[in-house]
DNA sequence: TCACATATGAAAGATATTTTCGGCTCGGTC
DNA sequence: GACCGAGCCGAAAATATCTTTCATATGTGA
């Protein structure tokens, strides 16, 4: 019936053309114009039906399947599905030149691609200089809190939320904080045993240091997650956790890499948390899961 | 007749399995096991003609047709060739799949690990199947608008706040909401040449639907962004935007993926308006760039 | 439990591919 | 120059494959 798949995607791979310029002599007139148009436009012929490429190269059907049997293949079939991977070989060969900004005058689809790429190359980034020791460290302290603060602003602050929205669903008190004054009231509340995180991308916020500042002095177990380990908002934290700084332009600010980056950061601090707490942390979560289902109207099929 | 090729190879291949991971929930059973044969093994499958994949799935022909349709081929041959081209694509690539899932006892190392991984294949994943033709629409009906309001409730909350902290910073007037009420009270006022923008996972989440549905009766131009392309809110939206659904586990739930997923969603429709509106955009964005600037201490070293 | 909607596969119908077969060309021979 | 045979070629028949239709099965909500 069908030829095995290993024959068609071994390695005859790419030889197609050498293929056809070793077996042109020993074919006829139009089997040639027929393996030319097929080496000339793979991607082209794979989408034609027997008839159409008879068509094309002013041949008949039983031509089109001569040639493709003299190239190796069972059958047009065959050789159709072969094309079909070698157009896609190619499609992906020349895949990797995404080098470059983000211009005005991209075309959206590109404006996909380059953020999708850049993004993805911000989590690289960040998975590769995350300090796991600082990180484990804060783990242990959230998983133990009592409660836990956490002080962001701006696009930091939903990332703040984010974390605290995580922590809450494991059954952890936990809380946001956006407002300084608040921030800085709270954090006079908190001591030994508990925990404050800054989330700042500069580290340089004064509205979000202020409030770590405070909890690192009533004792608080203090957390720092920012993208300038030597920026002034670790000089309260016990622990630094280092997002990634990468190249900004001017149409794509730094907040968007760096929330990028803060979340998984969060993401990693509230799986390491889930995992120290499972007993608890598991049914909380279905818990919270369950009560939010009754929300979602069934889903018409 | 034939699928043109582009589209078939256009989109980098290997989102065939995300695909299905989107549609799957609105796949029926039989539907659901042909889809995973499929996905699970694309250069098997490619070999096979829809009879013998009818076999080996123990369905029938018109359930592999159907299948094939709902993925978005014409038929089945197409859906085939598309296959023959992941497995070419799979043979020169060398899938690096650390396909495991985070398991309770993981070190943290793995942890950060992991979920690096599987946040870039979202975006991947989300890059490959976000169409750009509604993409551009909205991008058009947001860089016209009058005034944008944005709903999203929960982690989509967030979402939603990012957008509009994004959309003001280029001077454009946009408002998000999680209470539903005042969601809904608000959408009364739009009117045509207002957008209304919907953010939700399973997109049947009533309260912000709800919302989404008034504004679309007063004919304000509505955008989804869900990962359920068939779901309720889809009903009130004149695009949609898909966001990618990858497999959940108990300790990486749900919400982490989407988020991701929808946030570079959020940041393509950003810089698409800014670029449009790059003549009030770029000074808007300098402009609020400065403003905060005195709210960082400089920097020591 | 019934009524309704939806899912499913068998088989008919439509297309695409392969095979058959006879005409045709071309080079050689008388 | 006419004839012959070998092999090329394409029209059309035969087959395989894909698609559609439709009756039955299955589940689901009132």
């Amino acid at each position: 019936m069908t030829q095995d798949v290993k024959e068609i995607f071994g390695s005859p791979g790419g030889s197609l053309a050498a293929k056809v310029r070793t077996l042109a002599p020993s074919m006829t007139r139009s089997m040639q114009r027929v393996a030319e148009a097929v080496a000339g436009d793979p991607a082209g012929c794979a989408a034609l039906t027997v008839t159409g490429l008879a068509e094309l190269t002013g041949t008949s059907e039983a031509t089109v399947v001569r040639t493709a049997r003299l190239l190796g293949y069972p059958g047009y079939r065959d050789l159709r599905l072969a094309l079909a991977g070698l157009a896609a070989q190619q499609q992906s060969g020349r895949a990797p030149a995404i080098t470059t900004d983000i211009a005005v005058d991209d075309p959206i689809a590109d404006v996909v691609t380059k953020l999708a790429y850049e993004e993805q190359q911000t989590l690289a980034d960040t998975a590769a200089g995350l300090d796991t020791v600082q990180l484990g460290a804060a783990v242990a302290a959230l998983a133990g809190a009592r409660r836990t603060d956490v002080y962001g602003i701006g696009a930091s602050g939903l990332v703040a939320q984010d974390l605290t929205q995580k922590l809450l669903r494991i059954g952890l008190i936990a809380h946001a904080h956006s407002d300084p004054h608040l921030a800085v009231t709270n954090a006079v509340q908190l001591r030994s045993g508990d925990v404050a995180i800054a989330i700042t991308h500069s580290g340089s916020t004064g509205d979000v240091i202020e409030p770590l500042r405070v909890a690192f002095e009533h004792g608080a177990t203090t957390v720092a997650i920012t993208g300038r380990p030597d920026s002034p908002v670790t000089q309260y934290a016990d622990h630094v956790l280092t997002t990634s700084t990468s190249r900004e332009s001017e149409l794509r600010p730094a907040a968007m890499s760096s929330r990028t980056s803060q979340l998984l950061v969060v993401d990693c601090l509230f799986v390491g948390v889930a995992q120290r707490t499972y007993e608890t942390a598991a049914p909380a979560l279905a818990a919270s899961y369950e009560a939010l289902a009754h929300r979602h109207r069934t889903n018409p099929r």
